[in-house]
DNA sequence: GTTGAGCGC
């Protein structure tokens, strides 16, 4: 289950994205957009989850709750383009 | 040494 993590704070990191969703189960996967030139945060991330059932519940878990200083808002992500 | 809706190289 892929996940998208939005109005993350701009100091927030992947591994500190990965250790948070962890709380609700295995991340295979969680990374933070950062500026290709800047390197900073663009305040969005994605987490990816091999158990559905585990994702959803971090995903209704970690809606609109306090991480790292900021209320996130947590749901799923659209398809990429493969 | 800033900002705050939105979907990743």
């Amino acid at each position: 289950m892929n996940i998208f993590v939005a109005k993350l704070n701009f100091r927030t990191t992947s591994e500190q994205l990965q250790a948070h969703f962890e709380t609700y189960g295995e991340v295979s996967s969680a990374k933070v957009i950062f500026d290709k030139v800047t390197q900073r945060s663009k305040g969005f991330g994605f987490v990816e989850m091999p158990d559905d059932n585990a994702a959803q519940e971090a995903i209704e878990g970690l809606n609109e709750t306090e991480f790292d200083g900021r209320t996130i808002v947590v749901k799923k992500a659209n398809p990429r383009n493969d």
